[in-house]
DNA sequence: TTTCTAAGTTAAATGTTTGTTAAATTGCCA
DNA sequence: TGGCAATTTAACAAACATTTAACTTAGAAA
């Protein structure tokens, strides 16, 4: 039973879409290091997992290495960031401009990846400069038409709680498709929105759960 | 073959403990809503995952819920702060003070949470106020001796890529069991610290993957 | 060549989610 | 008040997904 012919591609589990990202930044390093080969089993060191998790992720999209010899770094690289869709440059805006939003704009470490922040939404426009860095603040009621625009498809969302859904469904109701969510609520939004939340509290509350175990080994 | 005796806890999946605070979360939400019980049914409609799931990650730690009924939200709410180990208070120390480690410091949504940062390190001393809200802001090398005087378990880490490992380090050789870490790095920690990483880049990474097939539907 | 290394692939083991059944609780109606 | 129907958990079982291990084959080096 032939992997039915053509057009179905075989669905690559969340999981493995979600490892791409960290073979890509592992790799990156690497190259700068000029480390030109990699084997699957020195990565797998390198991250702390098993070669054949590494082989068996890669697979998913193709044969990318030689036998005997390793995967060449640029070349994986290259193909990874095409997978992706991270070869070229993706806008966003963001909505709210309190501290976090503030914060997350000045945050360097997007841009160098090609995620450019192109425009900025507060519901108290009066309450900052109109430019921040580069950038102009404006009004929500702007969001539609700045996003078509500006074609921007990805939404960082750093309002309140309380206000987090609605500027949510009003992104999704702009066209924006992707989501990045850091208010401490569980959102919801269309399927064909994809959605990631930044919540440190989380990530606390369930690293938690490991540390009672070990207190008063003092 | 009968549940081993005593002393074998089944093991609980590390994602069944990831879901636990969301359930919190939206518990919390409801009770302040002064709803009192509500069913796997309608909690799994709220947080779009099904009942099964609720019941099957509740039932690895009790029986919370009455048959016929559903769960008493304050009962439960009890019981999962107590499991997550979040009926208490935690106190962290943050490792790194420029933009990054300033907004975290002054995130408001820790401590509520019984989240507090109660020490601060950076380097550079001189560049900043020794005085960062209520928390003074020590030299790196204090880290051992502040971490000890002050039994602080956690360590949130928000210094620049190349320095976050051996910033890791240090905490972990001074008692620290959790940490949070911000650097966009791959980190090691031995098995029994707990690491979390909060990495905005890695996740839009991720979306993009999803994002890019649906591009030209203008 | 021959030997060795390491990817790619298949299969087994493990882990996770979903569906199903039985038992418990509640509310309603006679 | 008693009994019946509806609801919902808990437990068990089945289906599904992911990870790991084992095997096969290609390529590199000697």
């Amino acid at each position: 039973m032939q992997n039915n012919n053509n057009r179905i591609q075989i669905e690559v589990p969340e999981v493995v879409v979600q490892r791409l990202p960290i073979y890509v930044r592992v790799l990156s390093q690497l190259l700068e290091s000029n480390v030109e080969v990699i084997s699957s089993h020195q990565l797998g060191e390198l991250l702390q997992m098993t070669p054949a998790q590494i082989r068996k992720d890669l697979s998913y999209f193709g044969r990318f290495g030689k036998q005997g010899r390793g995967y060449n770094i640029q070349f994986l690289l290259d193909e990874l960031r095409q997978i992706l869709g991270i070869d070229r440059a993706w806008k966003a805006c963001i909505v709210g401009l309190g501290r976090l939003g503030r914060a997350i704009i000045n945050y360097p470490g997007f841009s160098p990846e090609g995620f450019e922040i192109v425009a900025a939404f507060d519901n108290d426009v009066s309450q900052y400069d109109s430019q921040l860095g580069t950038i102009s603040v404006q009004a929500m009621e702007e969001i539609a038409r700045t996003v078509k625009a500006k074609s921007i498809s990805i939404g960082i969302v750093a309002v309140p709680s309380n206000q987090a859904q609605s500027v949510i469904d009003t992104l999704v109701d702009n066209g924006i498709t992707g989501i990045l969510n850091y208010a401490p609520i569980a959102p919801f939004a269309p399927a064909n929105v994809v959605m990631r939340n930044i919540d440190p509290v989380l990530s606390l509350q369930s690293m938690t759960f490991y540390m009672k175990e070990n207190e008063g080994t003092n």
